[in-house]
DNA sequence: CATCTGACGACCG
DNA sequence: GCGGTCGCCAGAT
């Protein structure tokens, strides 16, 4: 069965607070889930309905929403609701960020640091990418 | 078994 | 700030 596989990452986002929002990358570090945010993306993708999963309160690692059509209005109003602050189609995380077990102790989010480490030049493989025919 | 496909994120121009 | 590309990994074809 596949959702059991993805039963961890479902339960972490049923803990989600509400008013507060966690990234795909922040659920796929904690959980080490192996491939990171896109794994987290995937088990979204695949969250069961009727399981109470708040599958609104995960979001792009700026604040984005990332759903899809046909659903993607939904989350943006649905966080409206639990007062999310929006800056244009931008979550604060700053201010919504959560962090499992310090709901409480501290209403400010880590400041996220970006690695400085320099990557050799990426080569341009064009894997069939959807282009014009 | 070989390929393609994404509810991502990092980089690049 | 925006759009295109690549690495990642589990499912679908």
């Amino acid at each position: 069965n596949p959702f059991m596989s993805w039963k961890p990452v479902y339960e972490l986002v049923k803990q989600i607070p509400r008013g507060r929002v966690l990234t795909y990358r922040a659920v796929a570090r904690i959980l080490h889930l192996p491939g990171g945010a896109r794994t987290a993306g995937r088990a979204m993708a695949r969250t069961p309905s009727g399981q109470g999963v708040p599958w609104h309160r995960v979001v792009g690692a700026q604040g984005k929403l990332l759903v899809p059509e046909p659903y993607a209005s939904l989350p943006r109003k649905l966080l409206q609701t639990e007062g999310i602050a929006m800056r244009g189609s931008r979550i604060d995380l700053k201010q919504h960020l959560w962090t499992p077990g310090k709901g409480k102790v501290s209403s400010k989010a880590p400041a996220q640091r970006r690695a400085t480490l320099q990557r050799a030049p990426r080569k341009k493989k064009s894997r069939s990418r959807p282009g014009n025919s």
